[in-house]
DNA sequence: CACCTGGCTTTTGTTTAGCTAAGTCAGGTG
DNA sequence: CACCTGACTTAGCTAAACAAAAGCCAGGTG
């Protein structure tokens, strides 16, 4: 019947999606460069441009963006014998990228790494273990990609694609 | 000392980062939505195209890409009365980017939503308990933000950028 | 008060990503 | 065998994402 989202895929709204809204954010590479970059302590605008490899007119143009988006924070300080700079931080909507940050790297990690092995590693700052993105699911279990199901949330609405008479 | 690669963030080599490796594959928008496609089901050209919302050209370009990197693979399939055509399923290689498609699903839905609500919900097929991306460590312990400790790995090497004489 | 440094902005140009519209081609159907 | 459909390709274009090089400005130092 025709209420059956699920099977109906072409009627979901792409607009809907919320990776696509995600991608509207954080969809290019110099953003995400940068928002590793800040994620492993780096504040300074001359270092964002350096470590991420990003020249300085698109660094400017990003963090003014990020800063836009509320994903970064200015705030001044300022170190003994210099003036006042402006240092970015991450916001709690900035740090909670962490996952997908940690996710590409390990994807990189695995499948596109070089010979030596991955160049950094993440540990828990308690148990200095080594510290992974993984599915889990709300009752605790490790869920692998084939255990997934998809169900329609709230938010899902169909595309009135089809006029209601017929033509 | 100079061997304190932590510290000395700048010597870094930017080539070594698996995030910038894992973005040359993924690093576009339109490739991460033909994979949200991929992993939702999606088999076919034009409901690639469709789904993602992207146009066929573009969709014909990525898709020759991603086979080409590994991440799908095509192979023919026939059905009743039809004639025989080649599907796109996700390798190995393109299914274990699902932390990344579902981590950037779940920021979208806490930070970019609208307000209906997450437009899909995947559940773990075994329990039905919603499935999420976490951060967590080989001990077993979730990991929040500011528990992360960044070590040096085996492939970190510096940047040579100072000549061995001083100038 | 001349100079330096960090943090940008401006300018110019190239490359990549994307679209629309139209065309091609293989194979199955009437 | 003419026609249709799905799966693309080709052509032509716009817009966004980058880079290199140079300039600007505020404030602190000598």
């Amino acid at each position: 019947m025709t209420d059956d989202l699920l099977a109906d895929r072409d009627s979901w709204l792409t607009s809907t999606c919320s990776i696509a809204r995600a991608l509207d954010v954080v969809g290019n590479r110099t953003t995400l460069l940068l928002l590793r970059e800040a994620s492993l302590g780096t504040r300074r605008f001359d270092a964002f441009a350096r470590r991420a490899g990003v020249s300085e007119p698109v660094a400017a143009a990003r963090l003014r963006q990020l800063v836009a988006d509320g994903l970064l924070e200015r705030h001044p300080y300022r170190e003994p014998g210099q003036r006042t700079r402006d240092e970015y931080h991450l916001t709690r909507k900035g740090a909670e990228l962490l996952p997908v940050l940690t996710a590409l790297r390990q994807w990189g990690d695995a499948w596109a790494a070089d010979e030596a092995g991955p160049a950094i590693r993440l540990e828990h700052h308690d148990c200095g273990a080594a510290v992974h993105a993984r599915l889990r699911c709300d009752a605790g279990h490790d869920v692998a990609a084939d255990e997934i199901a998809v169900r329609p949330g709230p938010g899902l609405r169909r595309a009135d694609r089809n006029p209601p008479t017929a033509p």
